[in-house]
DNA sequence: TAGGCCATCTGGTCCT
DNA sequence: AGGACCAGATGGCCTA
């Protein structure tokens, strides 16, 4: 276990090290960050968005050292060791745990993370989007992404069915609200609820 | 305070 | 080989 920990300890100094000379990763990490700071200030963030109350680019505040703070998976790791480290297969995977703190691992890992984020956000701002074309109150609080996708689904549905029944489509959710709209769907978002949120449009 | 929602990191898998 | 995609883990924030 002390070894263990000690090898930990010399990775840290010698990533560092690493990252003390690596004067040209570094600015390429800043690079990417910079240009992720970008698309997300160039982005439309719906007034919804919580992005201004959390952090959405912590490592745009890191300094080089925080690269090296253990992920959750290494912490559980590092508990489970005294445990687990008379199973060959632990041993293996510990090793492979330690090649994989090593710096050009680090490297691809980072320029892999910031990847993973500006997916996320171009994820993020397709559900802003269909957030938008979602009939929704004036008054509601933002919707969550699986209800997001949830309402879609029914809306689509109600949509095709007026579509189908050739109706005037005012009439046709006046009539869903006087009658009560049965759904043909399984979707969560059904009868007076999205009928409701309907009368809301403007048709004209 | 528990539960929901979310962002982020991570490793695995698939694709180009 | 490198990037995209995905799902699991984790922790923070918010609300009932």
């Amino acid at each position: 276990m002390e070894d263990v920990l000690f090898d930990l300890d010399q990775d840290g100094t010698t990533d560092y090290a690493f990252w003390g000379q690596m004067d040209q990763n570094f600015q390429f990490q800043s690079q990417l960050d910079t240009f992720l700071l970008d698309y997300n200030s160039a982005g439309q963030l719906s007034p919804w968005s919580n992005f201004g109350s959390q952090s959405m680019f912590p490592d745009a505040q890191l300094t080089l050292t925080d690269l090296d703070v253990q992920s959750p998976g290494e912490d559980a790791c590092a508990e489970g060791e005294t445990s687990s480290m008379d199973d060959p297969l632990e041993v293996t995977k510990h090793r492979a745990r330690r090649l994989s703190s090593h710096p050009p691992y680090k490297v691809q890992r980072h320029a892999a993370n910031i990847r993973e984020r500006k997916r996320m956000l171009s994820i993020n701002s397709a559900f802003e989007e269909l957030r938008c074309h979602v009939p929704t109150f004036p008054y509601e609080k933002r919707l969550s992404k699986i209800d997001t996708l949830r309402l879609a689904i029914a809306y689509i549905a109600l949509l095709r069915e007026i579509l189908v029944s050739g109706c005037d489509p005012k009439s046709y959710v006046d009539d869903c609200m006087k009658s009560g709209y049965k759904n043909h769907t399984n979707a969560i978002w059904n009868t007076s609820d999205l009928t409701a949120r309907l009368s809301w449009i403007k048709w004209d």
